[in-house]
DNA sequence: AGTTAAACGTTAAACGTTTTAATTTCCGTA
DNA sequence: TACGGAAATTAAAACGTTTAACGTTTAACT
């Protein structure tokens, strides 16, 4: 292993010179003995030990990816292609930048905090964080953390997250103008700071702005899974004169279709369905399916450039963005 | 931060000894030293330092899972639901076993060197390596590498696989018993050691076995996204009497389909698809794709296990695993 | 010529852990 | 009583960096 002090040797110059070289504080350092050192990094082929340097410095590069499960589960978190997806773009970005992704599942805010000393992480990211004592156990922290889809707000956390209300107001009042009365509202449960409750704001509202009351027993509640569809689906189906049902996530639109047609139910003929996330599956299911289109890459790139700014000292302009979304028609939308 | 020192000084008690313990070398340690120790670690609420750790000991416990791009391109791997559920797989276990994982994209052989130097890298997965230049850079590796999907052979380099070519030889054998005979391979494109190769080799074979003859020009390559697939589609279409389709990705099946349905063909009734993996949107997809299974989850757990056992340093009883597949009949295989 | 300040360095301590080799303590036996 | 040896413990070096704090030399002003 060629070290820090290889180089100095062979340059004939000291550890530190060689340290300020490599970090760039080379302001005090001649051109010439520049010129050398990195000619003798190249030949050496020396690279930096991140350990020596986050033993001293007490700063890792490393970003940590937390997945919060909140019951002790063994569902794999990457299944969700919100995760991964958003997983891809922040490597790429954190790497282009000179940082290291770890992923890593928590189940309490000690095994956080263990993690976290451990690495001496520089900076976190969550997806789905709630208002709970989890998320309390945030605010004690210093280093720059980046949360996603979360309706919490705090001085010094950064969120990012989408036009969850505006979405699914344009996606009920598209099925309302297509003639559309009875609609259900199905969707992950609800957890107070989550997206879902959002989402559900803006169908009711939809509702009210179009004069058609509000009626509790269309609001549907299931897991995101098959078999908690089916169930769903049971209930679904025994609703009378429903016509259409918003959808809080595609993954969830597209199982329950799967559902509906089992028995027999044919979409858009006799229930018209529009999803929200436009995920790549929606567009391949039958028929395609009418959603709410959500930009997952600009997501991750918008939170990586948040902590990035965190990261470098600055504090950026805004802590709370909002991306925008839009209603994509296909084909899963009737017109009574 | 409280250290190892601080333990030290509070139970009256060498570094060495607090060292020891932590370490579970305490067979030269009284049990009530243990006791003391692991008390005072409680309540101060030690963690160890993994950088100082791993400074000294030449070990990380990061495992690296590395994206190899070939051509720099800027598309998120992680789209890929094979790599973030394969991802997930790993994280878990290795948790559980006092493990930590980085993501890494590299280009070059050098970056992975550089990375693996930065960090004291314990053991290496990659998906998708094939014979090339850059595998022959991981010979000289001494850590554990585990392989997924790659047809290499190596003597320290595990390899964890899937019966391609009897998936591949069942999938067209179950269209030949319902009684097509002009069948097409569609796939992503062939590279040696790929996967690809064997899944062509088993249709192939299964062919020759019914005394088909191969026909060249009912072999299609593209790449798995929408755009490519609608070209492959033009193709496909040109073909006279087609009735069925291999397709060794149900990712780029799915596509397919969409495309022969927008452009009018009904699967199955014009056409016949089955696909290869059974990866969760197969089940959505219209119609429930015909394909071949293979369990992602289990691919994850013993492509972990083989690392876990390595870094023990037991060389493992095998070091090339090949998975079962699995024909799963739904409704885009129609009966001629 | 003498003073300053910039330019170009260096020395050595510190970071938190593991590990080797040395040391002390304790106990049973000759 | 002395002694051998096992058991329990320790001191100190080492790992590869960064970073204060400090030292030279040189160029530029009075």
């Amino acid at each position: 292993m060629v070290t820090i002090k290889d180089i100095a040797q062979i340059t004939g110059v000291s550890c530190t010179t060689v340290s300020n070289v490599i970090n760039g504080k080379d302001h005090r350092v001649s051109a010439e003995t520049i010129e050398r050192i990195n000619e003798a990094i190249q030949k050496l082929g020396y690279v930096p030990n991140m350990s020596a340097r986050s033993l001293v410095s007490n700063s890792s590069k490393v970003i940590g990816f937390i997945n919060h499960v909140v019951t002790k589960d063994d569902s794999n978190f990457m299944e969700d292609p919100f995760h991964s997806v958003f997983i891809g773009v922040l490597e790429r970005v954190l790497r282009e930048n000179g940082y290291y992704l770890m992923l890593r599942t928590v189940a309490t805010a000690e095994e956080l905090m263990a993690f976290l000393r451990n690495w001496n992480v520089d900076g976190l990211f969550f997806t789905g964080i709630f208002k709970d004592a989890f998320f309390d156990a945030l605010a004690p922290l210093t280093i720059p953390i980046v949360l996603v889809d979360s309706y919490v707000s705090d001085t010094h956390i950064c969120n990012i997250g989408l036009e969850d209300f505006k979405g699914s107001h344009m996606a009920t009042s598209h099925l309302i103008e297509k003639g559309h009365r009875k609609i259900a509202f199905a969707s992950p449960s609800f957890r107070e700071g989550g997206v879902v409750h959002a989402r559900f704001s803006g169908y009711q509202k939809a509702l009210e702005d179009n004069h058609i009351p509000f009626d509790p027993s269309l609001i549907l509640e299931a897991e995101m899974d098959f078999s908690s569809c089916q169930q769903l689906c049971d209930e679904l189906i025994r609703i009378p004169e429903l016509t259409a049902l918003v959808v809080s996530a595609d993954i969830m639109a597209a199982n329950l279709m799967t559902c509906l047609r089992e028995k027999g139910i044919a979409i858009p003929r006799d229930i018209s369905v529009i999803g929200f996330d436009d995920i790549s599956l929606s567009r391949v299911v039958t028929p395609p399916l009418t959603t709410i289109h959500q930009d997952m890459n600009l997501k991750g790139s918008m939170a990586v450039e948040m902590m990035l700014e965190r990261l470098e000292g600055n504090t950026p302009k805004k802590s709370n963005i909002t991306l925008p979304v839009q209603l994509i028609q296909r084909e899963s939308v009737r017109t009574l």
